[in-house]
Order: C-alpha cells, then structure tokens, then sequence
DNA sequence: CCGGATTACTTGATAATTCAACTATTTAAT
DNA sequence: ATTAAATAGTTGAATTATCAAGTAATCCGG
C-alpha cells in the first residue's frame, strides 16, 4: 500500500476542482488508512479501536467518568457509546455505578482488569503509533496537528 | 461544535506521550467530523458518501471501470464494493457490464440518470465542501495535502 | 408543589461494514 | 491436455454504527 499524492493514487482525470476538495479527500483517506491498520492491530486484542479510546480515556481522567462525557471526548459520536460501554462491561474491564448526587448519571469506571489490559498494550500500542506516523519528524507533526486544528475549526454557517 | 486544540478538545489530563500519537488522534476526529456533516449532507440526496464517491470516480474516469478498480480508487477498502454498486444499480444510476476479452471483468458505467444526479450535486457539493474547508487558506491546503501525503506514505515494517 | 422542559442515558429497528469463504474465469506449468 | 495457481468479483453471516424515539430523574416557573 504505497501511497503518492491523493490525485495519482486516485488517478484523477482532472485536478481537484478547488483546494477544499482535496485536503477533504486526503483527510479521509489518510484516516481510513489508519483505521484500517489498527483495527487489525486491535483484533488481536479483542477490541475495538472505539473500545480502546474509551480505556485510555478512562485512564487518562484518573477517575470514572460519567457516560456522555466519555461520548464527548470519544474520537466518534454520541449513541451507541451505551453498545460501547455494554460490551466493556460485558468483559469486565469497566464497571458502572450509579452517582449519587443525580441518579440520572451513571459514571463508570476502568477495573483492574481493564488497568491490566492497557498496561499490556501500551508497549504494542506505543510501537503502531510510531510504525504508522513515526516517520513524521517533530516539526512536521507539530504543523499537522496544528493545520488540523485549524482544519476541524469549521465557522458557523451563516444561513 | 466548536474545536480547540485537541488536548484540551479531548480534556487529557496528560499530554500526548509521543507526537505520532497526537497526529492519528487529529486525523481520525477531523475525519469524523467530515464524515459526520458529509453524512448529512448526503442524506438529503439518498446517498452515502462512498455511493457519491463512485460516482464521481466514474465521472473522473470519463468511461467504464471495472469493479476492483473502482474500489482501489475508492477512499475505502474493497469488498462491500459490490454492496455499493448493486445499490447504486438498482437505483439505475450505474450499469453493469461484461467485459469481451476477460469475462471476470464487469464494467461498470455511469448512466444518464447518474449523470444527471451528480450534476445536481456540482452546486452543493462545491458549498459543503466549501464549507468544511474553505477556511484554509489555499496554501494552508497545500501544505495539509503534502503533509497527508508523507503521512500515508508509511515505511514497510522490517520484522 | 404541580406541570412542562431539560438532561442523562437506553433501546430497538435499520442500515452499513467487515471478513472469510466461495464461484467463475483466465493464466501458467508440467 | 490437465492440473494448479492467480485474478475478478460475489455472498452471507456477524459485528458495528446510526438515528429516532423512549425512559427516568432533575430542574424550574408559577
């Protein structure tokens, strides 16, 4: 899978029409890639790429974390985050519990079997993520990062 | 919907442990976010975005493809390809049809109906696409593109 | 303290994706 | 010629994702 610039790879006829189109297309399809190698790399692991975020997540805020806030910090959309959180549940990585102050919330928290897991892929996780961006310099992540930002900083329609 | 840096997007507590991890984070949310309003978009028209996208691949190609060709071309992997086509066939905006020499091979072409509807399309396409991205100035563009390039551009693994 | 609005989350029906295994046809090798 | 291997595309079962509509708890105005 090697890849040159988006108008070969897709060996278009004509040029992108306007700027916009283009950086769209290579967004989505730098994005499928990535899906697509780690799914594979997850399967191993009986996870799915969804599932693992919402681990780290957990790991990430030291704490449980009501549902619809791990939605909102989730790289996805909000409902099926339920399904999500079911299926961790289901394995015993994750557990919820009711919040006292407002029983509407259910928060939910990693186990230690959930701990576990993170710890054992976090080497092996450390290791795609340079496999698939480690050829980035520094700087030239930085300015990704940056121009995607920027990019995801889409102005309100005025209509 | 509004976009910060993604650290803070995502309220880590932690900074991203390595900058390859920061780079897939930002392309998979950006490219959630299109998906999200391309989504959207589409549905008004009956579409989802890869069935919009064969279209517009065959309308690129000025001519009939065969299927596996499409799909290569196709921001996205290959079987389902024939999901796609049979609903697009059905829906008679597309045609199916032997190949002489090799009879494996099945063209698939563009009919006039398909061509009518992406003519349709040109105008809103253009503003959503627009949009979503016509922030960037047009060098801002071409640096993401070249970016997205290098960063599909994934060195084989030596193991 | 009553009723409507809001918030937090779940459900279930429907559609889209994914993967492995399959058919059909062609090419290559003995 | 006959078999093996490769190529082009399809199928079907299982998993995922999506959306609209639902429940349950809280808030808030009168």
């Amino acid at each position: 899978m090697i890849s040159k610039r988006l108008g070969q790879e897709l060996k278009m006829k004509r040029d992108f029409k306007q700027p916009a189109q283009e950086v769209i297309a290579s967004v989505l399809r730098t994005s499928d890639m990535y899906q697509y190698r780690l799914r594979q790399f997850f399967r191993e692991y009986n996870l799915t790429h969804p599932q693992y975020n919402i681990l780290r997540i957990l790991r990430g805020a030291d704490g449980p974390l009501p549902i619809l806030e791990i939605a909102s910090r989730l790289v996805s959309h909000v409902p099926g985050i339920t399904g999500l959180i079911d299926k961790l549940e289901d394995r015993a990585l994750v557990a919820r519990q009711r919040c006292d102050g407002d029983r509407r919330i259910w928060y939910v928290r990693l186990t230690t079997a959930g701990n576990e897991l993170l710890d054992t892929l976090e080497g092996p996780n450390d290791e795609i993520e340079r496999h698939l961006a480690g050829h980035l310099s520094a700087d030239e992540c930085r300015q990704l990062v940056t121009l995607l930002d920027k990019a995801r900083d889409i102005p309100a329609r005025d209509d």
